[in-house]
DNA sequence: TTGGAAGTTGACATTTTGGTCAGGTTCTTC
DNA sequence: GAAGAACCTGACCAAAATGTCAACTTCCAA
């Protein structure tokens, strides 16, 4: 009786569950059509047909489109600070940086449609972050922007106001993803490649150093 | 008679006709909506609402979204490279950039609608800017790279690559307006005020003139 | 004054969309 | 192998969207 629930894990492995596997499939579909067509401009049959499942099929699992949106929020928030992780106060700032400017640039071309669809949620005023997801944010900044005070503070680095530098980077890092065309466009190509990132994360990685006083 | 076209505020003016008003006060409108939902998500009759007007009659002066969406990034491009003319030859680098800077983040602030669609557009892929559109932004980028080169040439700057300069400040200024919610709750606003754009000018100045050994 | 152009609009036709449902198949456990 | 949970899906519906239209008013030049 009580054993119902209980007993009834699926399979052995939860994770090998076909209902975790089509929720991944949905989701993952749902990221690149949200990132192109925002929520009100998705429909649930375009991510359907995206991951060849019957619309009926997506709503078994999800209950509305509304649903799917916050679920991918959720998602991909969970590696927002990764890059974050470089920037510690024992490392050197220059090398940190360099690492960090590399990570999200990394991030921006491998996984273009995630990026994308960040922006467009805080195009749209952010209405589906939680309160919480918002702390979460703004805890995780206020720790890894007194680390570069701290920097500041030990003579590393030259006076910078930490939250706009992180700003900054997140600026130029997210913009060869997010806007791709006219990144290409004012390279005079027809898309960017991985060459044009790496001549990126020079660029910056010199401008942004070199104005913080980080040079060797 | 002539003189009572001629006293009317619908006179022989072309600009002054109904049609011209009304005209404008749609392609307003529709900068504001398709700034938060793109072209997929806007309803024609949110625009109709937003701007006073019977849908009926939105559709009298154009026949499609699409056509309305094309004539809005037409309106747009005109005054897309307005801050470039900051960036002369003749001009000290240091003084010029900072000028863009403070045009481009004042642009950001006071036309957030049109630079959120702009920024829409671009993350949907720009495949409703014409050839032509993407042809002139390239010769206005060409040429203000150029300027850059020169100032380089003349040992007035470090050696910088000119494009990803700009597009550096491109995203950096473009950030605060479009990414308003993601900015604000970097610096724990709820939003934010002339002063923090005031801010984000002195931080982005700073970072990058000394970073192109610009500084005085 | 008048005739035609420009502008206005409520009502309508058509298509698309979000979401439901009933009846089915497959999987897991005992 | 039986029972019930998990999963699947074609067909459907009500609401919402785009776009049309015909009748109407206002404007303007001669």
């Amino acid at each position: 009786m009580a054993g119902q629930k209980a007993a009834r894990p699926g399979g052995k492995n939860p994770e090998d569950r076909v209902g975790a596997r089509n929720r991944e499939k949905i989701l993952r579909a749902a990221v690149d059509v949200f990132a192109r067509k925002g929520l009100d401009g998705t429909r649930i049959q375009e991510i359907a047909d995206h991951c060849g499942l019957p619309k009926a099929n997506v709503y078994y699992y999800f209950s509305t489109k509304q649903e799917i949106y916050t679920h991918v929020i959720e998602h991909l928030l969970t590696g927002w600070d990764k890059a974050f992780e470089h920037i510690t106060p024992d490392r050197d700032p220059r090398e940190a940086i360099a690492v960090y400017v590399r990570a999200k640039l990394d991030y921006s071309r491998k996984h273009a449609a995630e990026s994308r669809f960040f922006a467009n949620e805080m195009l749209r005023g952010a209405h589906f972050l939680s309160k919480q997801q918002k702390l979460h944010m703004q805890r995780v900044t206020r720790e890894r922007s007194a680390v570069v005070e701290g920097w500041v503070r030990d003579g590393k680095m030259a006076p910078v106001d930490a939250r706009h530098f992180f700003i900054m980077l997140w600026a130029a890092t997210q913009f060869y993803g997010d806007f791709e065309p006219l990144a290409a466009n004012a390279l005079e190509k027809s898309k960017l490649a991985k060459a044009d990132y790496d001549a990126a994360a020079a660029a910056i990685t010199t401008i942004v150093l070199d104005g913080c006083g980080v040079s060797a």
